[in-house]
DNA sequence: GATGAATGAGAATTCATTCAT
DNA sequence: GATGAATGAATTCTCATTCAT
């Protein structure tokens, strides 16, 4: 009898939390579909099954609901990246674990990822989101991996760390740029295991053990020479140790 | 007083050519401050001095004005490369000079890299512009004078071309990327030697001379084990040798 | 005074149905009055009293408000069309009945049906419209009464009933042509009984009774005949008759 | 030397007639197909190789190009009309031949004819173009046939032309209607046989012969009464006659 | 006779956001 | 908490026509 129930209106009262969620998740599909300039709240509230006006008691704005939607990616994508990393040991698989994982959500997501850089990062709001904070300790675990390779004696004394970080992300970015506009492919492990030798060379010590990457010509040599002259390698560690 | 005047105000008629340039000039200005999607037409036609249907009858879209004015911007970063190039020798300086170049550029205009980057890059015209052309043969040029690397035995054979491009603009990118937004700042000269050395080293046959970038620490320790032991290394692929 | 009033004019809310209506009346006034091409949105919507977005809340497009005012008065027409229609017997009376119907609209509405037969019905919208549809229904009754007409034996059987449906539509628009130009004048009734005649003695059967129209020769003489010799017509086939 | 020549700027003069034909003939071609409100005059100026301006010298506007392109039309269309309408004898034929005409007209260019129906006759120019006065002659063309057929005998007295007039060409523009619009055809011999005979049937006289389309049956009938009662129709031919 | 640059007013359409209910 | 009608300003693009050269 009541017309509201005969109209089949969604008047489902939702908890906070879930209606959120509905919405986020909507306006992700939506934004990555359509990119966010030509996507609208219309849309989006219709997809919903809301009306535009219960976007706005959520979200104070369309851009804030993309800010929110990027930094539950984000959260979801470091989620568990630091206990992976600690099951990774040596440099060059640290190094290789971290590019190969930033290839892999550009490979797995390329929609929000273009999202990310075209939208979002160059945006006024980026310094002030929640991205931009995850951004930079996922920068530092980054340079700490190569500040160990440092300490280890494995890369020169001398790296120069931002640009080490600009070319480690930006080769990343620009080796996957055709694949988010949706042409061509690529592959995460090929590309990983190319950047990260490309990386490791480039940074390694001149008489340092280049263990997994350089076939051990270095390494059988100077071995060789330590036999042969009773030299030890001048290296911080010492690792050769006492006996050798 | 006269009803000329109050009537049509600047009924200046430039020849075609003249018009296009002042219209692409203005409109370069425009974009470049406001962004493209926050430019209108109407701010860029007011620029000129013109009704804005007038710059329908140059440009047939906005879309086609920023497609132009990048086009011209690029070219003339272009104009005079091969020259400048062909004056540059040795791998090490080819390759620091076309690394340098291209941060110049980013350095130089930011504005205009962003709307490339941004903009028209990740849109579907840009297959279509004469900008794609350029920057293929751009990176031909780059490739090349890896290639010229391998052939003088300077680089390793097997180098992953695609990699070493997307590292070069990659990384170039994404160090200049805050410079773009207006944040910070960045020397094209100090990260242009950085880049390079750390490319080249990167590329950097094991056994070859490594001259201008790594210390010679390598090279010193197989002369020395060539004195002691009589050996020479019989170049890379033989490596593994006999009685070692 | 109050910076309520100054700012939202006229802010009132009526409900859809009721704003749907209100649009279309004064769309269908204005159409009506200054042809589809002349009329503006923003003229419209000033009507109304609303801003122009508010028409695009509810008609996706000029062209759609107009297709919805044209189907609402197409609608409203044929309402009791069915109704009246059955209170008419014979196949004359209900041909004039037809007839003289089509020529009211005409006449009652010459603006709308200009609308209807040069905006409209050229356009490719048209074949999606539901006034197609109604058309069509509209036509096949037509043809409804002609056919009876074969079946009672008053007109010939071989009727082309796709030219008759022409004959009388087309007629009565031409008919009223100049009328819906807004020059001259025509009499429905006049008009009717004229066309309706024309058209019955062009589909009468030769040797039947065309008994409201004809006057009565025909009849007439077949009476005599049939007194003088007793005879009955046989029907159209067997006309070739005995001593003849 | 001349930049005027190696532009290939065709800067031919044309005698103006030579001109004014070129130009009617393009807008013809592009009116049809596109329509009088898509078409533009950039497009008509540019298909006939001579800037826009050019078209303002010989017409004072787009309308009056429009107007000139169907008065041209309707003048070729009617060139011969009169001679070959000499050539045919009897009132059904000549009725026939008209209807026919006017249907082939419709059939062979329907373009034009939809300009001619949509945009120039529910046009106040319509008046004053020559193409009002030409439709005129023709109309009146029309009805002298239906006169004659009325002195003759053959139709009846009080037949009513302007309803007449509207059902010969009503009844061909309505059958054509689809067919104008690009969709299904029609046979513009089969249609003017079959409207030629439901308005000649329409129209005859009762007591008449109505020879070529009406099957005899009346006409036997008016013989017998003849015969039995010793009375003669009075109709003009009397070609039954004597020895009947 | 021809050019073609420039006009200028207006057209439809879009959409994030607000707020009375 | 949800609705959804209304805003309103801006936007790109169109095009017949004019007129200085």
């Amino acid at each position: 009898m009541s017309p509201r129930a005969s109209r089949g209106r969604r008047r489902e009262r939702l908890p906070r939390a879930e209606r959120v969620a509905e919405i986020m998740r909507v306006a992700r599909e939506v934004f990555c579909d359509k990119g966010y300039a030509q996507a609208s709240t219309a849309q989006i509230a219709a997809q919903v099954g809301v009306v535009e006006g219960t976007l706005y008691r959520y979200f104070p704005s369309k851009r804030q609901l993309l800010v929110g939607v990027i930094e539950a990616f984000y959260e979801s994508i470091f989620a568990d990246y630091e206990q992976q990393l600690q099951g990774v040991r040596g440099t060059w698989n640290r190094l290789r674990f971290l590019i190969w994982k930033h290839l892999s959500v550009l490979h797995g997501d390329p929609a929000m990822c273009r999202l990310i850089i075209h939208e979002l990062r160059p945006s006024p709001q980026y310094r002030q989101s929640s991205v931009y904070k995850l951004n930079q300790l996922y920068t530092q675990r980054t340079l700490a991996i190569v500040k160990e390779g440092i300490a280890r004696g494995e890369f020169e004394a001398q790296v120069p760390l931002r640009i080490v970080r600009d070319m480690i992300f930006g080769c990343a970015e620009h080796h996957s740029w055709a694949y988010l506009r949706g042409e061509g492919r690529f592959s995460p492990d090929e590309a990983a295991d190319a950047i990260t030798n490309l990386i490791y060379r480039g940074l390694a010590r001149a008489g340092a053990d280049k263990a997994a990457t350089v076939a051990g010509s270095v390494q059988r040599l100077e071995r060789a020479v330590q036999r042969l002259e009773g030299l030890r390698t001048p290296g911080r560690q010492r690792r050769g140790a006492a006996k050798c």
